[in-house]
DNA sequence: AAAAATAGATAATTTCTTTTGATTGAATAG
DNA sequence: CTATTCAATCAAAAGAAATTATCTATTTTT
């Protein structure tokens, strides 16, 4: 436990600075027997007397006091360097800013998301996270993250979620498939066909809901956490899949052709939203952040969809 | 003005190192609701939420308050050095210890005194001034110097002082002077030569007091504040002086030959003393330093004499 | 599902520190 | 020798920090 407070050392400061108590009070704005009281206990604490006190004229360092006075000032310039960086951390769009996406969202938006924040923010500095739902939830209740871009679905209480954007999940299925010519498919359609699950929590149980919504139970043929592994199945043919996420192109990473095609039946949407606690407040860069989200998902969205 | 105690960064890195406020209050032998309040405060004081409560399970710090802190230690580290260097000022024989010491003392005793010290000390490091009487007084007062060394003579009633040694004065003779083949000489048989004066306070009033004391008037034919020159004009035979500091050697700069020689008549000694404010709480340093010089004049008196 | 346990927040009280205004005392300057 | 300067001291008041006891929201156990 340290045995001086800054306070001691600032009045200190000033008094040496200004050769007076008398003096160095006006400075402060506090009475003259305040940095008399605090500086004689400075001194009994420290078992060091630090001024020579000259009647009538003031006190001047003692050497002892003078070597002291330099090394607080040093402490005390560390402390308003300190105390600059942690109020900049609430106010300024600077610093650091850990967020969390959800995997398959990550690839889609987050490259030109943060890549146009920091255009705008020179000074943020963005650091991104995959993860699984569950590990963002954790992740932000553990302090890893400060928010976190997911989709909107089995959202615990304790967060609060800013919607982003609402997606229409659609039917994938392989180019020569007997529906793969018509503009819009009926789930209803493909009600017998085996289908292959995108098996990542929480979008497995959307997806499944979804169909049980039309009266459909699902003949799970496959089912892998991993979306281009899906686009591949369905790519050689093993069935059909309703996928929310759209990559770029309409070809499996081994050539085969993909047709993508809206539902034709009114499903739930999906929704992107980014969650942060409820409980912690956000700092300037965080608010910032999450307002730059909603109008880029804004932008995003009339162009697509 | 700092908006945050040393207490309270001590308070926060002891939650986060415990990760509890309860454990952290354990460990700082406080109150639980201690920790609570300088929290919230420290909090409200920044405008940053340091940490994430977590019911029943403690506390995390949130991704801002991970950088808050690790600044923080950073702080309290630099205290903590700075808190032991400065207890250990005052009680440790290390650090920088600045004397003063009169002119002509300072050639004859400075160098063994500091050389010694130092090799029993070697964290100790001396600088050494120089300085007629005045001078050395002022630097007392102004915190230039911690001691200082020089004859006991006129001394202000605000120093400490502690003799050291107690040297007789001689008189110094060309060694072709009429008296120079005696042993030891009446200042009354000098009564009539011409007198050449070291004229430096207050050795200077010392030496005239000292002849008036045998009801001599000096007839002052020289007067000069170097004591080789004065030694010089002595060699030449233009008088015989009154000296305490006793050069090595009875030769001139330009090598005329010089009689040393007691004097007869029982005069006031001169006494070289350390003096120090009466005011000013000696350190550790000093003390010893004190201590030193007192038993280093008692050996090298004993030798010489 | 209910009870016990955990851990932070709150409230009221007490203790300790700091600040203040007024005064005193020492020392210098005119 | 008087007036002024300036730190120290004192008593009183204000402010800050700590304490005990209690409360509330969760978790864990049963």
């Amino acid at each position: 436990m340290l045995r001086f407070t800054l306070r001691q050392l600032e009045y200190a400061l000033a008094i040496a600075e200004q050769g007076s108590l008398a003096k160095a009070a006006q400075q402060l704005g506090v009475a003259q027997p305040s940095l008399s009281a605090s500086l004689q206990k400075l001194e009994a604490q420290l078992g060091l007397q630090l001024f020579i006190r000259h009647h009538a004229q003031g006190v001047s360092p003692s050497p002892q006091g003078l070597r002291f006075l330099n090394e607080a000032r040093s402490l005390i310039a560390h402390g308003v360097d300190f105390q600059r960086d942690s109020t900049d951390a609430g106010n300024l769009v600077e610093g650091e800013l850990t967020i969390g996406s959800f995997l398959s969202i990550a690839p889609a938006y987050a490259p030109k998301l943060i890549a146009s924040f920091q255009k705008l923010h020179p000074k943020a500095h963005i650091r991104l996270e995959e993860g699984a739902q569950d590990q963002l939830f954790t992740g932000l209740r553990s302090g890893k993250y400060d928010l976190v871009l997911l989709y909107k679905l089995d959202m615990p209480g304790d967060l609060k979620v800013t919607d982003l954007a609402t997606l229409k999940p659609y039917v994938l299925l392989n180019a020569n498939h007997r529906l793969a010519r018509k503009r819009r498919i009926s789930l209803a359609e493909l009600a017998g066909d085996p289908f292959i699950l995108l098996d990542v929590p929480p979008s497995q149980t959307y997806f499944i809901r979804v169909l049980e919504q039309h009266g459909i139970t699902p003949r799970i043929s496959f089912a892998s956490p991993s979306l281009e592994l899906v686009r591949g199945l369905v790519g050689q043919g093993l069935g059909y899949s309703l996928l929310i996420t759209r990559p770029f192109g309409d070809r499996t990473y081994d050539g085969e052709a993909l047709a993508i095609r809206p539902i034709a039946e009114d499903v739930e949407d999906g929704i992107i939203a980014l969650a942060m606690l409820k409980t912690l407040r956000p700092t300037r860069l965080i608010s910032t952040f999450e307002e730059f989200c909603v109008s880029f998902f804004r932008k995003a969205h009339s162009n697509r969809n």
